[in-house]
DNA sequence: CTGAAAGCGCTTACAG
DNA sequence: CTGAAAGCGCTTACAG
């Protein structure tokens, strides 16, 4: 034991020594931690001359209320540190000061684009609000969340927002985030118990493209829904329902059509789709992401009719490439950014609030427009 | 101390005594952790009346060589446990133990189809082989890098994976990864040093491209390469001159065409990609995602040619719209799921080795054939 | 088979 | 302004 201390205290030594002299080439040596040598605070504060507690203050500014330290001391402690190559051990600092600087995010790994241009953005606003995110990535799989929520709480972390709960089992997973103080959901979950959720105002946006159409004088309109009972898709289905009776247009229930994996957007969804709808008739189409777009309209074209000549086709996802579409297609944007924005404030806010109140917030969308849904635009 | 502590061993045991009764009633209550009253192993332990040797050794198995419980006891203390609703501070384990069972990954958010392809497959295969993933999200930040790997340090994390090498400061990312014992990039890292990685054989699938457009007798092929220096390009660059030479077909070096910000994907970048390269009459283009694929069909019909009878198009990236497009379009397929799989087989057998050796692994890719290279296919 | 004790690397009252 | 000491919640030799 002591003949150890004094081993590892003469290394350090050494390499104090050494790195004076050749300080670049040691440190690159140094950082590659040789096993259970590495760094800490006590081998710092040793080599310093100082207690683990001035240390601590100098290196991490804590050191409570009224531990204090000269300026030069400090600036002292540092150097060593830096020439030590000292890394601060986050499991110990975190066990032994509980501070909450971490947010967790649990996402599919195989989210659609609105979710992952969410995502990108809550990254950038919560690192420059000096907060970390720790990300839970899964695909489809409540045993991942379950075990995400059980590594967030391991790690005492408080504040999770939860982009995860669009699935078969949506209505199982909110109950998961009620050991958190601070949960916060991207788009408003589906459950009975009130939880905070920053959301789309999807009801809103598929309004305005509602309106739209019915403006281009588009009577028979396709809503092509997700199957899973999410509140989008059942928001979406509302406003189908709210515009028409607005209008005056009757409809018929058909209209909503849903497909059997949510987004028609295989050859085979889209066939099958089309073989349905054909029928009614239909001057307009409102589909989901990107990729159901090129198949309607190469399926549309193969069946003889036009788009938007025939047939308007709004997308439900604002995506880069749907202005390089020929025709170029409408879209409704979700306005990303500003709901990142809102989530992270939300969340940030309730942080030091004991028990955080409700938040209910929906950001308002707008309708990018394209050539698909009329010649003129 | 003494009355605090003797307040929460009472409130455990009103706690246990209601449990038994409305177990799950209480159960939901008890999960919103009061603050600071969380359930600790010292507090199952007490519950049961065991040491916390024996309750660490039946809850997670650990407990060293040595110690041993029976199996009664054991079953006794786990039920304890989850009517107590105990979840172990993860933080307090790793500090202990020091176990390596978290593989860290560091990845643009951002990123191109096929990282985010590999990204998921990576995720599922970790969980399965009972590694947990810690993901770092950034984007285009170096700074953002460093402080993940001061954080995966900090928690003494040795594996990592690192998918954000390809910037403007590539050269500088793979020093940063020395201090982990086990790091292993994705695609080959931009430095003169060596490390681990996996990577898409980039050479090997464009030249595949070559040799196909070369059999449709194509003779003047563009290429659109990415303006960062990284290795992809490079190794596109190299099997584009080993293919006319190996073919015996003359090139001139602007058919490598570097565009502004790598990816030819908006209006203005291919509107000025044509400008440069028409007049060379190409009789193909080889480009890379989904969106600069859009744009350049729709672009090269408003200059009156045509896709593929004038210009043939073959699309690095591989995605599920490629083959939705009218025309559909051929693609390359970098084939993520093998990637995936071979870099978690790397970074999985590296854990228990001291200092792991060097893995050199390119994974072959193939291509998927659409309309847009010739009429029949 | 079991438990008391040391230790992981930090932070922070507390006493000088 | 400074340092010795207790404690965060665990794990694991070690001695019974």
């Amino acid at each position: 034991m002591e003949a150890e201390g004094g081993e590892k205290f003469f290394s350090l030594m050494t390499h104090l020594l050494s790195v004076t002299i050749f300080q670049n080439a040691v440190i690159l040596n140094k950082n590659r931690s040789e096993d259970n040598n590495m760094i800490t605070l006590s081998d710092v504060a040793k080599a310093a001359g100082v207690s683990r507690s001035a240390a601590s203050k100098a290196l991490h500014g804590g050191g409570g209320k009224t531990t204090k330290i000269s300026e030069k001391k400090s600036l002292h402690i540092q150097k060593i540190a830096e020439q030590l190559g000292y890394r601060p051990n986050r499991m110990a600092q975190r066990l032994a000061s509980r501070k909450q600087d971490i947010i967790g995010l649990i996402v599919d790994s195989q989210c659609c684009r609105l979710y992952s241009d969410i995502l990108s953005c809550i990254e950038q606003l919560t690192r420059e609000a000096g907060y970390r995110l720790q990300v839970g990535l899964m695909h489809d799989s409540i045993d991942a969340i379950k075990s995400y929520v059980d590594d967030f709480l391991g790690y005492d972390i408080q504040s999770v927002i939860c982009m995860a709960h669009y699935y078969e089992f949506s209505e199982k997973v909110p109950p998961l985030f009620k050991p958190f103080k601070n949960p916060l959901f991207i788009s408003q979950p589906a459950t009975d118990e009130k939880f905070s959720f920053v959301s789309p105002d999807y009801h809103g946006t598929f309004r305005k493209a509602m309106d739209y159409l019915f403006s281009l004088n588009r009577r028979k309109i396709i809503y092509v829904k997700s199957n899973y009972r999410t509140p989008d898709a059942m928001a979406r289905a509302r406003a189908f329902r709210d515009a028409h009776l607005a209008h005056g247009i009757p409809f018929d229930e058909a209209q909503i059509y849903c497909g059997d994996i949510g987004e028609c957007d295989t050859l085979e969804l889209m066939t099958e789709l089309l073989d349905d709808v054909l029928p009614m008739r239909p001057d307009a189409l409102i589909i989901g992401n990107g990729n159901a777009t090129l198949w309607a309209i190469r399926l549309l074209n193969s069946r003889g009719l036009r788009v938007p000549e025939d047939v308007s086709i709004i997308g439900m996802e604002s995506w880069k490439g749907s202005q390089a579409m020929q025709p170029s297609i409408s879209v409704m944007d979700n306005n990303p950014a500003e709901i990142a924005r809102e989530a992270v404030r939300v969340i940030i806010n309730n942080i030091p609030v004991e028990s955080p109140p409700l938040h209910e917030i929906f950001v308002e969308g707008s309708l990018i427009l394209g050539e698909s849904c009329c010649h003129k635009v």
